[in-house]
RNA sequence: GGGCGUAUAGCUCAGGUCCGGUUAGAGCGCACCCCUGAUAAGGGUGAGGUCGUUGGUUCGACUCCAACUACGCCCA
């Protein structure tokens, strides 16, 4: 018999590892299967009957929009949904996690009118209205199938949308609520309109050419100058503020200042003017004008309240007002303010109660409000009103400026900003401040901070313009009288118009005649005319989702409001929370949510954004087809999401490492444990050997660990966790040194089967702890576990038995670990030498440094080699003088020789029992002995 | 320009927080070594950081203060 066959003998004699668990993953080809068995098994339905009854917990899903397919940070969001959902229906509540698409809107109304080109011209809005359903039902479609890919669980066949008939009702009476409790009105506000197309515009469709403009400086005389003592006395005081767009000025109704700039009033000849100092000579400059003399400075603030005379109107005035949106990038700092013509001037005379004037019609011509040049075209005004500037004397320069203008993407032709009727939520009436008190008394915000950034949004932001003039959305059921241009909301026409949707959809109000949503005899509440027409505003898409409080979760007795969770990322403070918050509160007076997390963005390895024109843009479907969701999956919880996420090359290699190495570990596991029933093979806890206590108490401290950071929706302390225990706790130190007791003690010895307890309890926990996240690969290998759960997402989280917990056992370890440290460290320094190569061929003599580490290691003598992986000990006095073998660790002082024994050829220990048994083999006494008894 | 954030080894994260004080930790990756009975695996050792920059307070700051820079989200 030759060396080889001997040696090939005892390995059949070994308890070796089995299991068909595969090393390697094939993630991209074995998780589809898994999908598969998934809806085979009819899992979705299985896990949300069992959670019937329970505590609730409902996650609520912010709805992405049903447009293209889901990019990286989409992924991103639901994994992290997913994740929390199967964590808290494996943590013992009811979760039914409803998905949802937001479904209205300009992004796919566009899409279609891109689609049409020309021919839209033709189409109805009904008939692109039901152009726009397709296009979103295709890409819900879509979506829906990638996120199941993603191994996101919820309920796919019933999922929310708001275009459905269910949920447009839900709309209508939230709107309707709103409506009754008096927080809508109708107001004016400035929109991009494409006088050609005789359309509002939506920023998206606004797109930037170069054009020359006239650049003027205009005069407006200080009427009031003896308000203030140090005016007084000044000859032909005005203000001279900078315009492009001169056809504005007759909708002037201010000049504004920034309050802390420093302006000046300067002499040039004989006339006095105000204007920003560090603007001063520039603006003389470029009008040619002669040096200027500083009279006097004051901050902007002196100068609020006093009047100038209006250039274009006679008898009018212009108000002096302060804004904190003038800059000094341009003109004069004093700027020239038409409420009905600028966001700005707008939003600055919503402050000091100016009214919104608007004298040019859709047409872009001027209306009765301006009889001078009535019927023209402001871009044919434009020269007229220079010259009339001139005659009158107010004109003080002026100089062409070629700079970009806005453009409409339909006619390109330049657009102008006018204010028009809009319907407006009041938040004044109460619902920011109830709003605000809800963000501090009722939501947890995490991040603590998302608590600031939406708070001093709510707290600033202008009143909500609800309405858009577009065709795809939910309409605002408005009664506009063709007599007197009146439009009414009518609680009873929006009564009938909610009866209807709840059969036929919204299209009903674009298809049938206004007089099906009339109760009999209704007349114009101004003129008490019949002649009506139904109005074509829809509502705002954040209106859509903002109502899903009302429109979903109200509506599903699983569900109802408010929700455990919101989670998105954090640009919906502005968005969806916000958007729910007031709807909510305006209709329920409550928030709709108890706790509301947010997550960053997916940003490249440089931490900088992804875009298209930067090329830096990741598809998660490519990371799946490469590498698997799970990763995909494991990345998500690797990173600390509430700061931006960083995607790289790297780090994706980084995570399959990380996954291999789980995976592997899973394996080992899986493997020692081919021949063992847990039911009659499971050693009773006290009957387990020290060291397996031990790590017992290691996998009570993670599982311990695991479950609070869940709770705490820490994730990426998860990974770090998991990961960790894997790789230390398990393959560096007890997996590496119990192989000897699984592999060469007989296979029922209590060595073996206590160690084997151990590696059960690790697998089982660490795969239910990890279910949430490795969604896939933690199912498959509970199959070769063979429970009587078919799968282990139906199983629930692991919680530590408290007999395993054992603080005294846990740190007369971590001093044993300490002096392992120190040996390996030893054994390194011998190797070098060559003088060994395994640790199995060295011998080791201790030195201890303190009496409490000899104590350790006199009363740990039994385990020591199994600790050290080494072929015998001795714990000597004196420690020798450092070098040739010799080591000072920092707990004791190593001299490493090789053993002087011969080599058991079964379990490669040096012992001095080998070959001194009956048989005559070259085994030790503990192999000779296990093989006599295995036969 | 405003609001809210982030910035610790090549990568992912700890930590020190509120009470500033000896050599700032882990895992991965990397280098080298060992093993070949977890094997497209496993073990060991080691080298990596002026804690974004610049000032200030202090006997002493990565930790306190200020300014700045870069990046992100939302506004303007």
């Amino acid at each position: 018999m030759s060396v080889e066959e001997t040696t090939k003998n005892y390995s059949d004699t070994l308890n070796l590892p089995r299991t068909d668990f595969p090393m390697r993953a094939q993630l991209s080809k074995r998780e589809p299967e898994i999908l598969a068995r998934w809806q085979e098994l009819d899992l979705y339905e299985r896990l949300d009957r069992r959670n019937e009854g329970r505590q609730r917990y409902i996650l609520h899903d912010g709805p992405p929009y049903a447009n293209g397919d889901i990019h990286l940070g989409t992924a991103l969001n639901k994994i992290l949904k997913d994740v929390i959902v199967r964590y808290k229906t494996m943590a013992g509540f009811d979760t039914h996690y409803v998905p949802g698409w937001d479904c209205h809107g300009l992004p796919i109304e566009q899409r279609v009118q891109n689609d049409l080109g020309p021919d839209i011209l033709k189409k109805s809005p009904l008939e692109i209205r039901l152009l726009c359903e397709k296009h979103a039902e295709k890409y819900i479609g879509i979506q829906r199938d990638q996120f199941k890919r993603l191994g996101v669980t919820g309920l796919w066949q019933r999922p929310y949308l708001t275009m459905s008939h269910e949920y447009e009702v839900g709309i209508l009476e939230a709107f309707r609520e709103i409506v009754a409790r008096g927080y809508v009105y109708r107001g004016h506000k400035p929109v991009y309109w494409d006088p050609i197309w005789k359309t509002a515009l939506a920023e998206a469709e606004v797109e930037y050419q170069e054009i020359t403009s006239p650049s003027i400086y205009v005069r407006f005389p200080v009427l009031d100058a003896d308000q203030r003592p140090w005016l007084q006395g000044l000859k032909n005081l005005s203000f001279v503020i900078w315009t492009t767009t001169p056809w504005t000025l007759p909708a002037n109704l201010a000049v504004c200042l920034h309050p802390d700039f420093e302006y000046v009033v300067a002499q040039i000849g004989d006339e006095h003017i105000i204007c920003a100092e560090y603007l001063l000579s520039g603006f003389c400059e470029a009008c040619q004008l002669p040096a200027p003399k500083i009279v006097s400075r004051h901050r902007g603030a002196e100068f609020e309240g006093l009047h100038c005379a209006h250039p274009m109107i006679e008898h009018k005035q212009s108000l002096v007002i302060l804004g904190p949106h003038v800059t000094l990038e341009a003109g004069t700092g004093c700027v020239h303010t038409a409420p009905g013509h600028g966001m700005e001037d707008y939003l600055v005379a919503l402050k000091y109660g100016l009214p919104i004037f608007v004298p040019v019609d859709e047409d872009g011509r001027f209306t009765d409000d301006f009889p001078m040049m009535k019927g023209m075209s402001v871009w044919k005004a434009n020269p007229l009103i220079v010259d009339h500037l001139k005659e009158k004397g107010l004109l003080v320069g002026h100089v062409p400026l070629r700079h970009q203008y806005p453009h409409s993407w339909r006619s390109h032709k330049p657009i102008i900003y006018r204010a028009t009727s809009q319907w407006f939520m009041d938040l004044s009436k109460g619902v920011r401040d109830r709003a605000l008190e809800a963000i501090d008394r009722e939501v947890e915000w995490i991040p603590a901070w998302g608590r600031d950034r939406i708070y001093n949004m709510v707290e600033m932001r202008p009143e909500w313009c609800l309405s858009r003039q577009r065709s795809w959305g939910v309409p605002i059921p408005a009664v506009h009288c063709d007599d007197c241009g009146d439009a009414t909301l009518d609680l009873a026409v929006i009564d009938r118009l909610i009866a209807i949707v709840a059969r036929e959809g919204t299209n009903a109000w674009f298809q049938r005649p206004i007089a099906d949503f009339l109760p009999d005899g209704w007349a114009c509440p101004k003129c008490g005319s019949r002649r009506v027409e139904a109005g074509k505003d829809i509502l705002d898409v954040w209106f859509d989702s903002g109502s899903s409080h009302i429109a979903c979760l109200e509506k599903d007795p699983r569900l109802g409001s408010p929700a455990a969770l919101y989670l998105e990322g954090s640009d919906q403070h502005r968005g969806w929370f916000q958007a729910s918050l007031l709807i909510a509160i305006a209709t329920r007076d409550r928030a709709p949510f108890r706790t509301v997390l947010t997550h960053g963005f997916t940003v490249d390895e440089k931490g900088e954004a992804m875009h298209k024109s930067k090329g830096n843009v990741v598809d998660p479907r490519d990371i799946i087809k490469e590498v698997g969701a799970d990763v995909l999956r494991l990345w998500v919880i690797s990173e600390d999401y509430r700061n931006d996420i960083k995607f790289s090359k790297q780090i994706l290699e980084r995570m399959s490492d990380a996954y291999r190495r789980i995976r592997n570990t899973i394996k080992f596991l899986l493997g020692n444990l081919w021949d063992f029933n847990p039911a009659s093979d499971a050693l009773p806890y006290p009957s387990l050997l020290e060291m397996d206590r031990w790590a017992l108490h290691e996998l009570a401290v993670l599982i311990d660990r695991v479950r609070k950071a869940y709770d705490e929706f820490e994730f990426h302390k998860i990974f770090h966790l998991i990961h960790g225990f894997c790789t230390v706790e398990m393959s560096a130190v007890y997996l590496d040194i119990v192989k000897d007791r699984l592999y060469c003690q007989g296979p029922a010895d209590r060595e073996r089967r206590s160690a084997q307890t151990v590696l059960h309890e690790v697998l089982d926990a660490l795969l239910r702890l990890l279910a949430p996240i490795l969604v896939f690969t933690t199912d498959e290998a509970w199959q070769y576990l063979k429970r009587p759960e078919p799968s282990v997402h139906l199983t629930d989280m692991p919680a530590a038995e408290a007999q395993w917990r054992s603080p005294d056992l846990a740190a007369r370890w971590h001093r044993l670990l300490d002096v392992r440290s120190d040996v390996s460290r030893g054994l390194e320094a011998v190797r070098r030498t060559k003088q060994i190569g395994h640790s199995l061929d060295a011998e080791v003599h201790l030195y201890p440094h303190s009496d409490e580490v000899r104590n350790l290691l006199e009363t740990s003598r039994s385990i020591l080699d199994e600790w050290f992986i080494t072929s015998g000990h001795q714990i000597l006095g004196t420690p020798p003088a450092e070098g040739d073998g010799v080591f000072r660790g920092d707990h004791v002082t190593v001299r490493v020789v090789r053993s002087p024994h011969a080599k058991c050829e079964r379990c490669w220990q040096h012992r001095e029992s080998v070959g001194r048994n009956p048989e005559g083999t070259s085994l030790c006494a503990r192999c000779s002995d296990v093989v006599r008894r295995i036969g």
